[in-house]
DNA sequence: TATTTATATAGTAATCATTCCTATTACTAT
DNA sequence: ATAGTAATAGGAATGATTACTATATAAATA
């Protein structure tokens, strides 16, 4: 794989942030260093990257975000802000029930916990 | 909400299966019964019936697919056939843990394993 | 039962995220 | 510096989902 300014670029801003962005935040950002670039140009890249092991992709609803966090871990989604957050919860017995009860080989386990932050007090 | 032959059709057929089925499925097996039925009309309803606590909606990677089961429960979902299987590995605890540990009010917790499964075993 | 009223539908257009296509650009080995 | 070729920009295409609207149909009423 040949290097590119685009692809740089796009790898840095993933890794500038915690937030899980979209691709079309990813392409705002990436547009104030390389004005012309195309969001075909951050998609391509952006799967690159995840066969690279540089990055993963999680689906939020329907729509995909990207996380530079490759260890294991699950996210807390605040259904009135929209955040996610990274939290550490992975059991590890879960891969060898799952494994034993069901003869389920597991690649990975994604586990999202929807509900409200706590930027949402109420007193 | 009134009474309609369509929105009935459709729940019967979300709780005929255990495939968890996408709106076009849907939508293929209702127009055996309703030949002119639209697209249109059976979103329309899978999202009454999930306002009105009949199914949910899970998200299989970006797109919808709809479940009757009410109880909590996750899915494993194999990579090679694409199917998805009910599983019963909710954790009670997670739900008070995430609450002290990150002040997060829980509202459902989704977890969905991807691997394999054993309709796919190498000798 | 016939009439009325309002909600649900069919059919189609629009939207939105994502992928595909292709002529041009720009890495990089020589 | 040049050639070879992978990557890009820009735009078209795709696929799932939602929006729009004239018509059909529940179901309340007379
Ligand atoms: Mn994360
Ligand atoms: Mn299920
Ligand atoms: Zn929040
Ligand atoms: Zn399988």
């Amino acid at each position: 794989m040949r290097y590119s300014q685009q692809r740089e670029t796009i790898r840095e801003i993933v890794y500038s942030t915690n937030t899980h962005p979209t691709a079309d935040w990813i392409f705002g950002r990436a547009k104030r260093t390389i004005p012309n670039i195309s969001l075909g140009t951050v998609y391509r890249n952006l799967k690159c990257l995840e066969e690279m092991g540089e990055l993963r992709t999680i689906f939020d609803g329907s729509i995909a975000r990207y996380d530079w966090n490759m260890d294991p871990h699950d996210h807390l989604k605040c259904k009135v802000c929209g955040d996610l957050f990274d939290v550490q919860l992975m059991d590890e017995g879960i891969q060898s029930t799952v494994r034993k009860k069901y003869k389920f080989e597991v690649d990975n386990v994604e586990m999202t916990i929807v509900g409200t932050c706590n930027k949402h007090k109420e007193k």
